[in-house]
DNA sequence: CTAAAATCTCAACTGTGATGAATAAAACGC
DNA sequence: GCGTTTTATTCATCACAGTTGAGATTTTAG
């Protein structure tokens, strides 16, 4: 009775480009890159396959879609980036690690590392979202001469962190709890915050007020 | 006239599995895991494509068989492992560097890491390689309490550091020369061979002697 | 010498991302 | 309002990936 018709446009208009692009940014934060199929975001969000392909050219093309929306590690940092600059990197780095703990809510960065190692478009992807989120927002609030090196360093030795105890899990770092990691090696990150006085002995840094 | 038996066993005993194995680790530490096609490492070895499957069960087989082998960090890390271990960090950084700029030589570091990040199981065997290879022998050289925390601390920060030069790209770090960075951020590495004071403030670390 | 084990080829299977043709609804021009 | 163009959707199919099982052949063991 009900001769649904099989092809062509749908009747009314469903945003279905939205509705792709929900799901697919959820299984990609969760699932990483790779293991997140296309067929299944499709089936997920109850459309074709072929659809994908037609909003957004590839499945590189959806994934960076989905970054786009702006990821979590953006909110991780928000609450961190508030108050005495002094202690954000104690502060950033235990927010870090106990949200990675959480099986549920730890997928995320994963997922942008393991697309980001893959593949070098995904890496500019995830490298432009960082940038915008993560190291401009710290460079701001640390300010001085500087600001972004250091606030570019500070991130390369979390991320070393993060690929050393939840990607390759050397020991003994990786079965250590976050709070001994943040005892033992949180205060070396806060280094960062003063040049240092080995490579620049004349020209001290003035400390600025923060731009904003 | 000669008919070359089409299927069954070859005569002689060439070594095959050996001859697979040569060209995977070559292949892998150059273009990465997901790239390399088993296919291609078939051809490229003469044989059969079922052959790999027959002998390492599976491409994960296949690469923890290659890395087994022994790759090449440690090559890397030999030279560097010698000499005063006071400056260990500085010249181990800035040999893993150099050899990274050489886009042919740069390669290996990032299979291993591309493989790590997208699969457990590669993780897995890429852990065990590092621990035996790396960890282990700059623990035994600087000696002392906590050598393998503060060794694999190093690694972390080392792994920090790669990972947001050359494949996130982070700026500035990554327009950085090497030597920029040796200078900047190597004396920081340094202090990795010095218990934190903050943290252990009672129980100072008594030197030990290498053990080897 | 013969049976078993090891090695090797071939053909197929399933699942992946991608593409192009056919179709239907919506939007637009007048 | 009607015809045309644009947009959205489905279907069938492609090339290529890793994996598997059946058979053929050689080597090895007893």
């Amino acid at each position: 009775m009900n001769k649904t018709p099989r092809r062509g446009r749908r009747v009314g208009s469903p945003d279905t480009r939205a509705q792709i692009l929900d799901v697919a940014r959820r299984r990609f934060l969760e699932g990483g890159y790779q293991a997140v199929t296309l067929r299944s975001i499709a089936a997920e969000a109850g459309v074709d396959l072929a659809l994908i392909s037609y909003y957004f050219g590839s499945k590189k093309g959806l994934f960076g879609a989905a970054l786009a929306l702006s990821a979590n590690p953006a909110d991780i940092l928000a609450r961190a980036v508030e108050g005495d600059p002094a202690t954000l990197p104690q502060r950033a780095l235990r927010d870090l690690l106990i949200t990675w703990e959480d099986p549920e809510a730890g997928a995320p960065l994963r997922a942008l590392l393991a697309g980001a190692v893959q593949d070098e478009t995904l890496a500019h992807l995830v490298k432009e979202m960082l940038e915008r989120e993560v190291v401009d927002k710290i460079a701001a609030r640390i300010g001085g001469a500087d600001a972004r090196q250091r606030a570019t360093t500070f991130c390369a030795q979390v991320a070393g962190l993060i690929v050393t105890r939840y990607i390759l899990r050397l020991e003994p770092i990786s079965s250590m709890s976050p709070d001994e990691i943040v005892r033992t090696i949180g205060p070396r990150l806060q280094l960062i915050r003063r040049p240092a006085a080995i490579t620049r002995s004349r020209g001290r840094a003035v400390p600025q007020p923060v731009a904003e």
